[in-house]
DNA sequence: AAGAAAAAAAAA
């Protein structure tokens, strides 16, 4: 380290501008709030949040990437976060508030923004104050990067070999010089000059932006800036050292109703943190047992069993063990889906009410998290509270426990509450090239990750995925992953990803094979050996399933063979009561059948005199409130609570598309299936016969085991006996092979889970099973190879290659709609409407709820239950339906300012004098929003 | 030509 700080410590130096400003915006006209004030309050804030808030192992980590004690490294951030703004000191910037006039500093035409100002003259000045600039990682160029990065993204170095490189880059010797060293000079004085460090890790850097970015972000609040304000401005040199002890004594509050503070540890046994389980089954005891004695410091630990064998508690058991043992005690919780987020929610907040005594905060993160009634601010109380159990998340009682501070739930901050349940995307993000990158990395960093249903990634997201476990493993982050299937080569790719970034070199021992059901720990730390767990995991006692392949014709208009097939399946149950699923590929095929068993069951029953069965259909082209209300019918009438409560039907039919393949927690006696790749049909029959463990369910006589019918084509060497849609969905290559899987063990039931591993990756990796087409096998892996380029290419450089130059991390020479966390994802919502004779536009079909077109609130801003009112009845089509009619599907103008409402587009019905509705034709489709069969489009 | 489901998008 070095010492040669040329300041005189004698105090702060004579002849700093005060009329130099940091801030004016919002505040009152002609005041404006001073530059320095605004560098020593970001220090200030920086300060206690490495003080207050940043976890015990990113010290650490942030420490070891400077090379140097975490006092001194806490020093450095503060001195550089007060130095972050320093690029305002120029002409560009000064003269934007027209309102004053710059008296006494020439004039110049540089234009750039003042984050690559700092950047670029960072790059120059730091080396006067002992910066090293030359070397493997030279850290005057890392520090001038990373406060240039401040806006969230970052610049290019720029190369400053000539003799007078300031005046090369158009900063010439004049009155701004003079104030941007006096300023640097003033702010290194008053923070102590804390030496230079020899090097600076890149993945530390980032964080380190991380940090500056949320200070600035706290003391740029114009509450504070007023409080700061009030208590008078500094008017000479001199004043300047009461300022930054008046910021000091501010700061602690302001992190306060920021609601970042730092989690504490929990500790003690499984059965504490659940008291409601009497008996932890196999896994959570396995992972009791021996989980606290392999952690050490960070790790992986990575978790397959099938559905309903207590993941999720183990996993949070887990985390309080990984989470302490790093010093992280934070936690995210990450989902493929909203409304797993969403479900997810409600138990993490009831899990970590019991957990902590003290208050912290919990943020639920998703694009549509604002709807969800149990995540209201303080602000928007509901009136019902107060008679709500302490034991509901929306009660008072409850939230005073995991509350959530407005600002927490701004954009982007979410992440930086103690813990945290959201969508997968929102992790994603940090290891996305997209803007502010490195505050969600920060965020994360001081957590224990869970994701939750890593097998719902497909190849582009699995990218993504594993580069950020890739920079988990190097800020020595604990994760957890939850699978119910995984092929095999996927969970190591994602075991080596973490390790690999955690130093593991490349020629170590090869990672054990994952056995199913079962777990994986492996350390971050060297040498990182990885633990299998020791003794086979015991399960719960599931009856094997009978899958059966059952061949029809399935292409071509006409689908009679089809639908007698199917209906045979059913026929014991309208006769005899049941309840079934059907799960149909496309929308329009679940309608179709929908509407073709509905007529059928319902002569069927009349000809065998019984009561005709309850019709269900559900896939995702309802409007939201709909879909929401026939899921939480379906639920509640075949879940887990139906039987005993006497709500289950005597007979029932749901028709579905995948979308019951997830986070839906119902039991059938019986499921019919469209053929799929193995993993999802697996999936898919996790719903039959779910609750049967239960013992609570009386089965049907004819229903003597779990059965799940798949329908297939009669040949499985040929891709033409697929319906064409289908190959957009899944790959050929994996539905014929499957095909052939499933005729070799039609007469064999599967056990479960004994034989899901073999199925599994026997789909793929069966060289016997698609004989007849090894061009479409390599297709699916040139296209599996294509999605995971693209994931590779969204998402930031691996650590190692990030540790020279941050400036990969966000650079945006590749399309702004490639930096996505779902590939290929054009979706647009629309809404419905009505219009009436007169032009006028409603919400209904009987013309009783108005198109809000103009905002109820102040400036025309639409309120939360008008946004709510049109959001709920939206719908998701692809994009390219409405692509070349716009004019035809625009909504009203006034919606282009609202955020939420903006993106809304409309289908506009027309109703006739006498009732009738015509939808729209939108080129070739005619499309009509039917009540029982949700949106219906016709070619 | 044709299509499950899934998410997100404003910061100082």
């Amino acid at each position: 380290m070095r010492n040669n700080v040329p300041v005189d410590a004698a105090g702060p130096p004579e002849g700093i501008d005060f009329s130099l400003w940091g801030k004016s915006e919002g505040l009152p006209p002609g005041v404006r709030y001073p530059l320095a004030c605004h560098l020593l309050d970001a220090a200030a804030a920086a300060e206690a949040l490495w003080r207050d808030h940043v976890s015990p192992g990113v010290h650490e980590t942030i420490a070891h990437g400077l090379d140097t004690t975490v006092d001194h490294a806490g020093t450095l951030i503060r001195h550089w976060a007060g130095l972050h703004d320093i690029g305002k000191i120029t002409h560009g910037f000064q003269g934007q508030d027209a309102t004053a006039p710059i008296r006494g500093y020439p004039a110049a035409e540089h234009r750039k923004a003042h984050d690559h100002v700092a950047a670029e003259w960072l790059q120059c000045a730091l080396p006067e104050y002992g910066y090293p600039k030359d070397g493997r990682r030279p850290p005057t160029l890392m520090v001038a990067q990373l406060l240039g990065g401040h806006h969230g993204r970052f610049h290019q170095h720029v190369s400053v070999s000539s003799s007078a490189p300031l005046r090369a880059l158009g900063y010439p010797d004049d009155a701004w010089e003079t104030q941007r060293r006096l300023h640097l000079a003033a702010v290194t004085e008053l923070l102590g000059h804390p030496a230079a460090p020899d090097q600076i890790d890149g993945t530390a850097a980032a964080l380190v932006c991380g940090v500056v970015i949320q200070a600035d972000w706290l003391v740029s609040q114009l509450s504070f800036i007023g409080r700061q304000l009030a208590g008078g401005l500094p008017a000479t040199p001199g004043d300047l050292p009461r300022h930054l002890h008046r910021a000091r004594e501010k700061v602690p509050a302001l992190l306060g109703e920021a609601g970042l503070g730092r989690p504490a540890p929990r500790t003690g046994s499984f059965t504490a943190a659940f008291p409601s389980i009497d008996t932890p089954n196999g896994l959570q005891r396995s992972l009791a047992e021996h989980l606290p004695r392999l952690c050490e410091g960070p790790g992986l630990l990575l978790v397959t069993a099938p559905m309903g064998e207590g993941k999720t508690e183990a996993a949070l058991y887990a985390a309080e063990v990984m989470g302490r043992a790093a010093g992280r005690c934070g936690l995210y919780v990450a989902l493929p889906t909203m409304a797993t987020a969403d479900q997810m929610f409600t138990r993490v907040t009831t899990y970590l009410r019991r957990r902590n005594a003290t208050p912290s905060t919990t943020t639920l993160l998703h694009g549509m998290a604002w709807l969800n009634p149990h995540y209201l601010s303080q602000q928007d109380t509901a009136p019902a509270e107060e008679q709500l159990p302490p034991d509901n998340p929306g009660s008072a009682e409850f939230r005073r426990l995991v509350e959530v501070s407005e600002w927490l739930r701004g954009r982007k901050r979410g992440l930086f509450a103690d813990y945290a349940v959201g969508t997968i995307d929102q992790a994603l993000m940090a290891a996305l090239r997209s803007r502010h990158n490195v505050v969600r990395m920060l965020g994360l960093a001081g957590k224990t990750v869970v994701i939750d249903e890593v097998h719902a990634a497909d190849s582009y997201m699995l990218a993504l995925v594993t580069r950020l476990l890739n920079w988990l493993g190097r800020l020595q982050v604990p994760v957890i992953l939850l699978s119910a299937t995984l092929h095999h080569r996927t969970a190591r790719t994602l075991i080596e990803a973490y390790l690999k970034g955690a130093g593991r070199r490349r020629n170590a021992a090869p990672i054990p094979t994952v056995a199913y059901p079962g777990w994986v720990y492996a350390s971050a730390q060297s040498p990182h050996p990885v633990t299998v767990n020791p003794e086979p995991l015991e399960t719960t006692q599931r009856k094997p399933l009978a899958l059966h392949p059952r061949e029809v014709s399935l292409t071509g208009d006409d689908t009679t063979a089809l639908d007698r097939a199917i209906q045979e399946e059913l026929a014991k149950l309208v006769e005899q009561g049941g309840c079934a699923a059907v799960i149909r590929t496309t929308v329009a095929e679940a309608q179709h059948t929908f509407h073709r068993i509905a007529e059928w069951s319902a002569r069927h029953a009349r000809a065998t005199g019984t009561e005709p069965p309850e019709m269900y259909l559900l896939h995702a082209r309802f409007p939201a409130q709909q879909r929401e209300r026939v899921t939480e019918d379906i639920v509640h009438r075949l879940g887990a609570n139906g039987a005993p409560n006497g709500q289950r039907p005597r007979s029932a039919i749901l028709v579905a598309t995948a979308i019951i393949e997830q986070s839906i927690d119902i039991d059938v006696d019986l499921m019919v299936s469209d053929l799929a790749p193995i993993h999802l049909l697996l999936q898919r029959s996790g719903r039959c016969w779910r609750h049967e463990h239960r013992g609570i369910l009386a089965r049907p006589a004819w229903a003597t085991e779990p059965r799940l019918v798949v329908l297939a084509p009669h040949r499985t060497d040929a891709e033409d006996a697929l319906p064409r849609g289908w190959s957009h969905i899944h790959h050929p290559s994996l539905l014929l092979r499957t095909h052939n899987l499933l005729r070799r063990w039609a007469n064999q039931p599967v056990r479960v889970p004994e034989d899901v591993q073999e199925l599994v990756d026997g789909m793929i990796d069966d060289t016997d099973l698609n004989p007849d087409n090894p061009h479409q096998d390599l297709d699916r892996e040139a296209t599996d190879l294509a999605y995971r380029s693209l994931g590779e290419n969204a998402a930031i450089p691996p650590p190692g290659r990030a540790t020279r130059d941050l400036y990969r991390l966000t650079d945006h020479d590749i399309d702004e709609a490639q930096v996505a966390t779902r590939f290929g994802a054009d979706t647009t919502r629309v809404v419905c409407c009505y219009s009436d004779s007169h032009g006028h536009r409603w919400l209904d079909e009987a013309l009783s709820e108005e198109l809000p077109e103009t905002g109820e609130l102040a400036h025309g801003g639409f309120s939360t239950g008008q946004v709510r009112a049109v959001l709920s009845r939206s719908l998701p089509v692809p994009g390219r339906w409405l692509e070349d009619h716009a004019e035809q599907a625009a909504p009203p103008e006034t919606w282009l300012t609202s955020p939420h409402l903006c993106q809304i587009r409309l289908l506009v019905h027309r109703v006739g004098p006498d009732g009738s509705v015509h939808g729209p034709q939108l080129g070739g489709r005619r499309m009509y929003l039917d009540p029982r069969l949700g949106l219906v489009v016709e070619p």
